[in-house]
DNA sequence: TGTACATCAGTGAACGCGCGTTCACTGATGTAC
DNA sequence: TGTACATCAGTGAACGCGCGTTCACTGATGTAC
């Protein structure tokens, strides 16, 4: 029965899917998630690798299981980032350096939720919730930053009708209230602080850039200016 | 001999070791590069699988070489779309929207240069030339536009030493003779562009976003005015 | 409290598959005299 | 031009491996009377 009470059975069972999922991240960790194989999981845990579809119909719901829970580490983290107080731009920045941290800290994690798609695998719907919470995490510091009148001159470009509609419908999502210039500003730094992270993990800025925290902060600066969080630049004419 | 006048054995070699790639590749556009093995390419050419020894050493040379042929191959559309004249904004706008439409015919290809790194391959040195075509058509046109004083009013944050260290070697490399803070903003744009053409390929926009390319041509209206292309926003106070 | 039955976690063997790589070989192409 | 030899592209069998998934089963845990 749903939610009922639970028996021994039943906890000895969410036991043991928490400790599938736990050695599944520790062999994604090293190994990546291409490299993931239920075979490998079983065989560490000591169990026959037919157990495992006692707790997983198939490969691909271990993979969306770690999926979530990639999301929820990281969505914590920048929950957990974000200051009750201070000046927005210290909190933005404090976000930013906390994501990236999380991602540096959990390359193969960072991989799995923000890299490419792993071939043949299709996320199932429930993944969204989860991989909203950063996101709302970010744009709820912009909401908080208009609201408190501490977004100052941000450059405010003109909007075609169907970019009107998109930006529209993320600020419906995300953040209600805040004019649609300004919404386009928040996705674009958003899309630059994700590119950033994924040019450093990836290797992208390998064999040039030898101390990539300096150029992600300074980068950060930028975004700031970008979402009109720092006085100063980025201010119209 | 190296540089001798090839002879038929040699200029053979070189078509089957032409078209074994172009088989790898075709299986890539379809599977991904996870998927992608050496006896399904040999297969479908109707040679044995121990074959292609006489042409790659091993697996990993063959996708060394497909990573240089989709660097070379978004470099070239780049460089193809960089107009020899017009005003920078409207030339970078082009050259924006051609990196995303080589992105979305190719996203296999896509995945494989700017996407998660194969597990085990590690890419050589020779890809770092292939891999800046496209980065410095891009860097290009900011010295270009910075030069012709085309670039307007772009806020110019601070840098600390280490920044400053950072982003000098970029602009050594792809923009020497323009100011750092300038720089400092294209690399910005330069990583919002890819975050931006990741997160549409990748999947992030999924379920929120029903006009990526509106969403596209807003954000690149911001990284114009990032870099100080556009007039009228992101100006200095 | 005790017994009969149902549930179900976990086993172990098997299926069928594909992979990268090695190796001794054959036979056509190229070279030297 | 003709012959003897060297080169080397391509073959086919084999090695050793790991994978996801199925299936009939055993035996412990839980349930109903």
């Amino acid at each position: 029965m749903e939610g009922a009470i639970p028996t021994a059975r039943m906890r000895a069972k969410a036991e043991v899917r928490g400790e599938i999922i736990a050695e599944a991240r520790r062999q994604l960790a090293i190994e990546g998630a291409p490299a993931l194989s239920l075979r490998a999981v079983t065989r560490q845990l000591g169990m026959a690798s037919s157990a495992v579809y006692r707790y997983f119909p198939a490969r691909d719901d271990l993979i969306t299981a770690l999926i979530v829970e990639a999301y929820d580490s990281l969505g914590e983290v920048a929950e957990a980032a974000v200051t009750p107080d201070g000046p927005a731009v210290d909190r933005w920045g404090a976000l930013c350096r906390a994501i990236r941290t999380w991602a540096l800290e959990h390359p193969h994690e960072y991989a799995l939720i923000y890299g490419s798609p792993i071939p043949g695998y299709q996320a199932p719907e429930l993944t969204i919730g989860p991989a909203s919470r950063t996101t709302l995490a970010l744009s709820g510091l912009v909401v908080e930053a208009f609201e408190t009148g501490q977004l100052v001159g941000v450059g405010e470009e003109e909007l075609t009708p169907a970019a009107a509609a998109e930006v529209g419908r993320v600020a419906d999502l995300a953040m209600p209230g805040v004019p649609l210039p300004i919404v386009a500003r928040a996705v674009a730094a958003w899309t630059q602080l994700f590119g950033q992270i994924s040019f450093e993990l990836f290797g992208q800025l390998q064999g040039v850039v030898e101390d990539p925290a300096a150029l992600f902060d300074q980068s950060v600066t930028v975004m700031e200016a970008v979402v009109g969080l720092r006085p100063g630049s980025s201010n119209r004419a």
